[in-house]
DNA sequence: AGCACGCCGACT
DNA sequence: GTCGGCGTGCTC
């Protein structure tokens, strides 16, 4: 008997071992193999007969059984596909820590009955998550719940009583639960991205929590959204997917709708009242428009708390002279401003530098601060209400500052009042999600703020249809303006998008970059943007991005195969990131 | 990914 | 002559 193996290597082949007499392997089995010499970890993915003669033979078994079943390795190599990886390196992501010494005693992972497969569904409304509660509590299958970071799986956890596979947990505690889960002996497992592959006896339920939050598709490998690695599992598996969201992201709202698969749970409960207030020719002095201080006023003289939302990470330095603003000299992104520390830093390079006393374009010697970020609205905040206690930190605050994560941690109705200090920086970044992001956000706004409270939402653009449909309470309407435009303009979820970035010094990198627009231009149903320059001096790399149909990658995989496979070669290396 | 092999420039 | 840089290719 041969068994092929897979490691956590950049290749796509497995390599094929002999099996001791004696020794029993299954499919989805983690074994140790020597490689080059050294002992590796790596996942039987096939057993079959052979003449063993001439291959080195497997050490030793790591469990002992299965930890993936056909069904996950089978995830696993699409998901390897999709995101242009390794199928080892995406299954070893996905797996809980080994046992340092003793071999774990596994059950086999079940197999499945790709019979009962049906639609996924988009759970919406306020009440979703205690209907999902109601819904395991009920139900007598197992269920897997992955949440968007640790803090969500442990909430889940606790509320659901299960256990947990995220990192959160100590390692022993997480192949516990893994291999608990296995056996049926924990009939509901939560975690993270981590967990997605974790075993479970049909008839099983997958459920996505938070389906918009953008953890779900956390940066570096495997690209990939855990939306999409649950909907092949579940296919494959035949089990049951449900995502719940207040406002799920337009891709996963648009499949659930042309599937009548969008369930509403809860009536429209009361509401905040929602009030645009335009701020022409106001932000520039004073992050503050009329209807925000009047509103804050009314709250604390109620003796209420406000949260006031900043979307800008930093202050820059405007020269009022020739209207410049300052930038890095390497990285040429906008100097962060900091009042408290006296100085300029660059985000990219890290970079610090004294405040210069002129401007180094025109010498003009008026700068001044630009941009509302959490440092200046407080300090603006606390000279116009002096008496009210006002904190970036304390959430008991009666005016608490910060980035969006703040409503994100309170309870629903906390505040009297929040106000958006400034959304127009959500809408005007040059990324189709704009309206989403700012839809997402005045959202939460609301759901944090009492019903009897108000939403005060400053922009240049107070007709805008994501903070009418807030107002409204209206969901509908938000997604059918925003799937119109998605269509027209071809974006997602109508058509993929793919940025392929190219790193190592900057003549050869942008040679390299070149090759790859030349090697996908003029393919039928791609369109590539030219490459461009991005990162600064620091991470210098050359991007480009393609837009095609829904199998992207399967077009382009072959024709970057070349590029990508020579990856050291000089002049740089490509990296791939499907759906950025 | 790591690691060995090999082909060219600088050197005791 | 050799030492060692890194570019290239392979790993059962």
């Amino acid at each position: 008997m041969i068994a092929d193996v897979v490691f956590d290597l950049p290749t796509p082949r497995a390599f094929s071992y002999a099996i001791p007499s004696g020794m029993s392997l299954q499919r989805g089995q983690r074994v140790r193999a020597p490689l080059r010499r050294h002992s590796r970890i790596g996942i039987v993915v096939a057993l079959r007969d052979g003449a063993d003669a001439g291959l080195e033979a497997i050490e030793r078994v790591v469990d002992s059984g299965a930890i993936l079943s056909s069904a996950a390795l089978e995830v696993g190599s699409w998901a390897a596909e999709e995101s242009l990886s390794s199928w080892g390196s995406t299954l070893m992501a996905f797996l809980p820590p080994p046992a340092r010494r003793r071999v774990e005693e596994v059950a086999p992972a079940a197999e499945f009955h790709p019979a009962g497969a049906s639609t996924p569904e988009l759970w919406v409304g306020s009440a979703r998550e205690d209907h999902l509660i109601e819904r395991l509590r009920r139900s007598a299958g197992s269920a897997l719940v992955i949440a968007p970071d640790r803090v969500s799986a442990a909430r889940w956890a606790q509320r659901l009583e299960a256990l947990r596979l995220d990192s959160g947990a100590s390692e022993a505690a997480r192949r516990a639960a893994w291999f608990a889960a296995a056996r049926g002996r924990a009939r509901i497992v939560t975690g993270t991205r981590s967990a997605l592959l974790a075993p479970l006896p049909p008839p099983a339920t997958l459920v996505l929590v938070d389906e918009h939050d953008s953890a779900h598709k956390p940066p570096g490998a495997p690209r990939l959204h855990s939306r999409e690695l649950l909907l092949r599992r579940s296919l494959l598996e035949g089990s049951r997917f449900l995502m719940l969201s207040g406002t799920p992201s337009v891709e996963s709202w648009w499949r659930a709708q042309e599937q009548h698969a969008i369930r509403v749970h809860g009536e429209r409960g009361p509401w905040p009242l929602l009030i645009p207030a335009d701020t022409r020719g106001i932000l520039p002095n004073h992050p503050l428009t009329l209807p925000l201080t009047r509103a804050i006023e009314e709250a604390s003289r109620r003796d209420r708390r406000v949260a006031l939302i900043v979307t800008r990470r930093a202050a820059t330095l405007l020269c009022t002279d020739c209207g410049a603003i300052l930038r890095c000299a390497d990285c040429a992104v906008p100097l962060e401003f900091s009042r408290a520390r006296r100085a300029l830093s660059c985000r990219i390079c890290g970079r610090g530098e004294p405040l210069p006393d002129h401007c180094p374009s025109c010498h003009g010697h008026r700068l001044l601060p630009f941009g509302w970020d959490a440092e200046r609205v407080e300090a603006a905040v606390r000279r116009r209400f002096p008496k009210l206690t006002v904190s970036r930190e304390d959430p008991r605050a009666q005016a608490l500052i910060g980035a969006a994560s703040i409503l994100k941690v309170a309870a629903p109705g906390t505040f009297d009042c929040v106000g958006i200090v400034a959304l127009d920086r959500l809408l005007s970044v040059p990324d189709f999600r704009g309206g989403e992001r700012a839809f997402e956000l005045l959202w939460a706004a609301a759901e944090a703020t009492s019903p009897r409270g108000r939403v005060i939402v400053q922009t240049l653009h107070p007709e805008h249809y994501a903070i009418e449909a807030v107002k409204m309470q209206d969901l509908e309407t938000f997604y059918q303006r925003e799937v119109k435009l998605r269509a027209e303009l071809g974006y997602p979820p109508f058509r993929r998008l793919c940025a392929l970035s190219v790193t190592g010094p900057s003549d050869e990198a942008r040679n390299l970059a070149e090759q790859c627009l030349e090697m996908l231009r003029g393919i039928e149903g791609l369109t590539v943007y030219p490459p461009a320059p991005i990162g600064g001096v620091k991470n210098p790399r050359w991007q480009l991005v393609v837009k095609g149909p829904q199998d992207l990658p399967r077009i382009i995989s072959p024709l970057l195969a070349p590029l990508l496979e020579r990856r050291r070669r000089r002049g740089g290396i490509v990296r791939v990131e499907m759906d950025p």
